[in-house]
RNA sequence: GGGCUCGUAGCUCAGUGGAUAGAGCGCCGGACUACGAAUCCGUAGGUCGCAGGUUCAAAUCCUGCCGGGCCCA
């Protein structure tokens, strides 16, 4: 950020001194190949025609302009086609370290969002069964998202809305209850189109319990007594598991609540009042084709029955009430489909391109390199609990986020459970803690240990190798890259550049011993990499990943044997 | 049949207008009498699905086709 804003700034100088706009495809970025410099940018190449001059020529002419000016440059260079290539003196790059320093854990942060207040939707798995390794992913993308977002200045509050109401949800208050009169020996018909999962039968099982005059009851009474245990008892896992894997939603939403507060017929009067929802045949219709959809669709079926759009369009409106002014909702990709038309029904409630859709697509598992089945209850991982008590949240976490959302992922679960390089949550984890050992064993150090020196000239007299620039380098690129992923909602931009800082850490660490390399260039090595350590940090957190001071001491480890029992145990 | 989406190294994936397309794994070969070898260094490996188009510049944008996944009918 302090690199590309200041280059930003001069530039902006020159091309205004020449009578120049600052053109709207500049970019300012470090190239691929380190012998092109710090940063390179393409302005030169976007104004050759405004400057009626050639590219390289008009390229020529600001690189004078810059180092005439400018005394953080140690240079400016013109290659290929017209880039502007600088380098930035040493002493820009070790005011890095007096940044990070100060910034500790905040480091990274900005005010880029204004403090806009800012909903981000997800999970939102109908309250039906346990949650499986897709919903996972979901979790992982919001939760991220939403650490991204406060660390970008917004305001944002997550929540799971809960799909208590509806046909999903009388099919489940029926099956707890077939179920319940089966249990007590009674005859059921097929449960061929109910829900058959093992917890139904234990649900069924306790509502008996707790309920022993419930086979007495008249059946709408008993059914709805079966719902509201099943809702409740579903819920509280499904709470339970995301807890586990560090995810925590600010709002549960209640379809029902939504429903009874007669919010679906204020929607309705509302998009009528404007035109936008018509009567006919006996049912209400939504006018999407003015919004691109190519038919309208049905809000109440004539049997009175409200679609599940009718619940999803009030549930907006709803969001947008309450004063959010930006909604993200993360989605599985098998609602793509969907996309279009909720974005219509929010233009509709006027609030045209407030809503971002994320679709996060299938997750599938891989055991011994077989796939393991996902949508039946046959597999033995397939629920989110059972993996993240195999594997351990973080390098759930971390893989779920290492990759974008929009194409599908392969989850091998032997390999998320190695402790080795094809892991990479250990490669970053490991650089944090080898830090921190050293930082230990300096302190251990006779005379009183060694201490990291304080930013100063003192110590950056001792820093000026290239691979002691490289590592400032990388730490200074953090805030953009933070930015960038939160700009573009990509959590997995975070993850490749801690795998970045984590390499260049590790090749480091290898070249440069520390400790014995007299106390003042152990103490000025010590300052960077403490930085270092505080930028894996801050990144880690970012994706609900832990930094350990030492690798026994990650806070999910997961144990050889004991693997087995916590899945049974615990899910 | 219509639509969405993906197609990059043997594998898993980055790279969304810039320079000679990258990383990890896997293969092969090296590095511990020092801070954690869960590491590091090196070699080999690619018509960026195919064909056109736009541009000074295309893996990236546009069109068509082929192939995988999904949604709808």
């Amino acid at each position: 950020m302090k690199a590309k804003q200041y280059l930003e700034d001069i530039l902006r100088r020159a091309l205004e001194a020449r009578g120049l706009p600052w053109p709207e495809k500049a970019v300012i970025e470090p190239p691929r190949e380190r012998k092109f410099g710090d940063y390179s940018a393409n302005v030169a190449m976007l104004l050759a025609g405004a400057a009626k001059m050639k590219p390289r020529d008009l390229a020529e002419a600001l690189a004078a302009d810059l180092a005439g000016q400018d005394t953080q440059l140690a240079k400016v260079e013109v290659a290929g086609p017209g880039f502007l290539n600088v380098t930035f003196a040493p002493s820009f790059w070790h005011g890095i370290l007096a940044d990070v320093q100060a910034a500790g854990a905040a480091y990274g942060a900005s005010d880029l969002g204004r403090g806009q207040k800012v909903q981000v939707e997800y999970v939102s798995a109908n309250p039906t069964g346990p949650l499986h390794i897709g919903h996972g992913r979901g979790a992982a993308l919001g939760d991220s998202l939403a650490r991204l977002l406060r660390k970008t200045g917004h305001n944002v509050e997550c929540e799971y809305y809960v799909n208590d109401a509806g046909r999903q949800m009388r099919i489940l208050g029926d099956s707890v209850w077939l179920r319940l009169r089966q249990l007590a020996g009674q005859d059921v018909p097929d449960l061929e189109d109910f829900y058959r999962g093992d917890y139904i039968k234990d649900i069924a099982a306790r509502v008996h319990r707790e309920n022993p005059g419930i086979l007495d009851l008249p059946e709408a009474e008993a059914i709805d007594l079966c719902f509201v245990a099943a809702v409740d008892e579903i819920l509280a896992g499904i709470k339970k598991d995301l807890a586990d894997f560090r995810v925590g939603h600010d709002v549960w939403f209640s379809e029902k609540s939504l429903v009874e507060a007669g919010r679906i017929d204020e929607t309705f009067a509302d998009l009528k009042a404007r035109d936008l929802a018509f009567e006919q045949d006996g049912a209400l219709w939504f006018r999407s084709t003015a919004f691109g959809d190519d038919k309208d669709r049905v809000l109440r079926k004539s049997s009175g029955e409200l679609t599940y759009f009718a619940s999803d369009i009030a549930y907006h409106h709803d969001k947008f009430k309450r004063g959010f002014e930006r909604v993200i909702d993360i989605w599985g990709a098998d609602h793509h489909g969907y996309v279009a038309r909720m974005q219509g029904a929010v233009e509709a409630l006027g609030r045209k391109g407030a809503l971002q859709v994320i679709l996060v697509q299938l997750v599938s598992l891989l055991k011994d390199g077989e796939q393991v089945a996902m949508s039946t209850r046959a597999g033995k991982f397939e629920t989110l609990c059972d993996v993240v008590a195999y594997v351990g949240a973080d390098a759930a976490r971390f893989l779920f986020l290492s990759r974008k959302s929009d194409s599908q992922l392969e989850f091998d679960l032997e390999l998320v459970r190695r402790k080795s390089m094809d892991n990479p949550v250990f490669y970053v984890q490991y650089a944090h803690a080898r830090i921190h050992s050293m930082l230990r064993k300096a302190a251990e150090q006779a005379g009183g240990g060694i201490a990291p020196a304080a930013p100063g000239a003192t110590a950056y007299e001792h820093l000026s190798g290239e691979d002691d620039l490289e590592l400032c380098r990388m730490l200074e690129r953090f805030p953009d890259v933070v930015a960038q992923a939160a700009e573009a909602l990509a959590p997995h931009q975070v993850s490749h550049y801690l795998s970045e800082l984590a390499s260049a850490l590790h090749r480091y660490y290898t070249r440069h011993h520390v400790l014995s390399a007299g106390p003042e260039i152990a103490s000025a090595r010590l300052l960077l990499l403490s930085c270092v350590a505080a930028t894996l940090a801050a990144g880690l957190d970012l994706l609900g990943v832990s930094a350990p001071e030492r690798m026994d001491q990650a806070s999910d480890q997961v144990e050889g044997q004991a693997a087995g029992a916590a899945d049974d145990a615990a899910c």
